[in-house]
Formats: C-alpha cells, sequence, structure tokens
DNA sequence: CTTTCCAGTTTACAGTGTCAACATTTGAGG
DNA sequence: CCTCAAATGTTGACACTGTAAACTGGAAAG
C-alpha cells in the first residue's frame, strides 16, 4: 500500500474493509489482527478505532459486504436459469455451495458475525435477510406454476437453505475431506437436486 | 480449583480437559486462553504444553470427547424410537439439532477443529466418522424394511446430515433469531419430518 | 542409592485489542 | 479570511495472549 502523503486518509474505512478482505485470501478470521488490518492499509494501529467500534465491527462490516455479493452471485445463478422455478433453485443451491468453496473465509465471517447484539447488526440482518428472500420467491413463483406443493414458502425456504447451509460447512469444515474440487460439486448437484423432490408436485 | 499439594499433578491432562469444557459453558472457543484453562486446573500456564502440542490440540482434544458423547447422545434418541427406522432417522435429526442447541461452543468446537491438518486429527476423524455411520445404519435398516428408497446409504445419509448440520448452524449463528427455545424444536420437528418425505417409499 | 527422565515452573518475547492523551487537518460560522 | 471545534490521525501504555527456552522437583528404574 503506497505511503499517503496527506495526514487525512480520505477514504480510510473503505481502505480497511478493502485490506482486511485482501487479507482475508491468505488468513481465516481468527488470526486476522486489526493491527495487521491498520498495516496494510498504510495507517497506525489505532487508526481504525475511528471508523469501527472494535474488531467484530469491522467483521460485520466485511460481512455485510459479503452478503451483498453473495446475494448478486446467487441471482446470477437465478438469471442462468432461464425462469424455470425448479431449475433456479437447483442453480442456487449448488451455487450457495460454491460460493462457499470459493470464498471459505469471507463466507464464514458472513455467518459468523451475528452473536447475540442486537443493535449493531440490525443492518447485517436486514441484508442477510435479503438473501433468503430470493429462496422465498423462487419458492412462491414454483407454487404459483403449480411445480412446487403448497405449503409454508418460508417453511420450504429455510429446509433447503438449511441443506445447502449444511452441506457448505460441512464442506468448509473438511467433513468430507475425500471429496474435493470438481468432485465436490457433482456431490453437492447430485445431492441438491435430490432433496428438491420433495417439494415438487409429481415427480419429473 | 483446589489447590494441589504434590508437584505432580497426577492426570493433569484429563484435569485440563474438563476444566476446559467448563470454562466454555461461559466463554466461546475463540475466547478461551490456554493460561485460563491451565489457571483454572491450577497450575501454570505453560504446564498444558506438556499435554498437547499446543491450543488447537487441546481443542481437537475436546471435540474428540464432544463425539463420543454425541455418539451416545444420538444413540439415545434412536432407542427411544422403538426400532422404527424413519421415526429413528426422525429422532436422530431432532436430537442432532438439540444437541447443538444445549451446547453451543462444544459443538462449535467439534466441528471447527478439522481446519486442513491430516496428521493429528486422524483419531478425530474416525470418531466423527462412527457418529456419521449412526445415520448410514438407520437408513440401511429403512431400505432392508422397504421403507426407504433404494439408493447409495451414504449419500442419503449426507443429505439428511447436511440438513440438521446446516439447521443447527443457522440457529447457532442467529440467523433465525425470531426461533427460540421450544418454538425453535417445534420448527425443527417439523423440517425434519418434512424433509424425510423424499427418501421414503410410499407416503405415510 | 543413584541416575534418568517425565512433568512441572519461571522467565522471556513478540504480538494482540483497546484505552487515554495528544496532534493535525478540515470545514463551518463569524 | 480567520478562528476554532470536530473529525481523523498518531503515540504510548496496559493487560492480556500463545509459545519457546531454561530450569527444577520428584518418581521410578537400575
Amino acid at each position: 500500500m503506497a505511503k499517503r502523503q496527506t495526514y487525512h486518509h480520505g477514504d480510510l474505512r473503505q481502505a480497511l474493509l478493502t485490506a482486511a478482505v485482501e487479507l482475508l485470501k491468505t488468513k481465516d478470521a481468527k488470526s486476522l489482527s486489526l493491527r495487521e488490518v491498520a498495516r496494510a492499509a498504510g495507517v497506525s494501529h489505532t487508526a481504525p478505532y475511528r471508523h469501527f467500534e472494535d474488531k467484530a465491527a469491522l467483521l460485520a462490516a466485511i460481512a455485510q459486504e459479503g452478503f451483498i455479493e453473495f446475494g448478486k452471485y446467487l441471482q446470477a445463478a437465478v438469471a442462468e436459469a432461464n425462469a424455470q422455478p425448479i431449475e433456479s433453485l437447483q442453480a442456487t443451491g449448488v451455487a450457495y455451495v460454491r460460493y462457499a468453496l470459493d470464498y471459505p473465509t469471507h463466507f464464514r465471517v458472513m455467518f459468523g458475525s451475528f452473536p447475540s447484539n442486537e443493535p449493531a447488526n440490525s443492518e447485517l440482518s436486514s441484508v442477510s435477510r435479503g438473501t433468503f428472500q430470493i429462496l422465498v420467491d423462487l419458492i412462491k413463483a414454483g407454487q404459483a406454476a403449480e411445480l412446487i406443493k403448497a405449503a409454508d414458502p418460508e417453511f420450504l425456504a429455510l429446509e433447503k437453505w438449511a441443506m445447502v447451509h449444511g452441506l457448505s460447512m460441512l464442506l468448509l469444515d473438511g467433513m468430507l475431506a475425500t471429496k474435493q474440487g470438481e468432485k465436490a460439486i457433482e456431490l453437492v448437484q447430485a445431492l441438491v437436486k435430490d432433496n428438491l423432490t420433495n417439494i415438487m408436485l409429481k415427480s419429473s
């Protein structure tokens, strides 16, 4: 990071976030230090406190950005499915896991920044809620097209969410160590597909 | 912890583990310090290094013990289901999530102690593999009784595992903050039940 | 009884998050 | 344009952390 000339940075908040995200590509969230982020941004070790209450707040901000990107990523998968609800759900599920595997630390930060503090994360909550809403909407569309059984769409969405989220975590945590890379994605595709059958009307 | 009289502790390894588990009831794994554990066991802050290579090794040992207990917990749920495969699967799934909610930090440590190190965790791996095997066996039994569709039992087990694991993580991470306590368990029961239908032959 | 070696301790170091006090810059009001 | 307060930096300190090295007490083997 180039040494800045002016005393004031200009946009330190964003610079810290990008520096942190960059560092997270090589380190996990636990071993990422605030001082290290400050150093990478070319700033003193307490400067981040002018922009984030503490380390957790920095991570929460990263999580928030992550959810926005994640949402776009999932929407892109939907867009490729030609408006077929079932295919969209399938694609979204696979994309979910693929994102987790492609951005493991980011993914972990996203889901590890909520613990028991309501006020600061209200914005984070609403952003993540938006991501979940993608699923709900797809299911509603499927129900409207009479491809998906009648039931509370939120209930069904949660069921599918849990499945792909669990799969992501198990893969990330190395519980399915035998499955790696493209092999893992094939498995994910098969699992997601099979797991969609119980919400479908008829069978294809 | 009572001050010991003898210079040698006797069974420090186990004492450290129990002290750590006790501390984990009030602190999360991230903020648990090795020195704190040593203090609780009434021993100098480097004594743990005679029994564990580093902090991660201590946590891995806790994880291992956790998986054994977890396995018993799940088996107990199976035992209550009167050898009915579907009911057993249902009960196991709910018990899985209940365990996660009842012992959140322990649960997190269990699934957070595998990262990328093959040698030290081989024992941990085999223990956790045993837990998974409970599911596989139940599915095999269901298939033998012609209650569950023909398919690779490991594949089906993984599908159900992912679902309950994801649900556990989402609840633990506060993503489903609106659902708490008994309300959450009811939701879990409904989700697990619905999610079992796609592997069942016929519908009940 | 001696010796060895295991399981403890003490000390030290580099690194961490965060607080308090201080410095510099900027922008708004006179 | 000048002033001066607020915003944004910096320095220094503190209490912690994980872990390495050197040392020591005591039990068990010979």
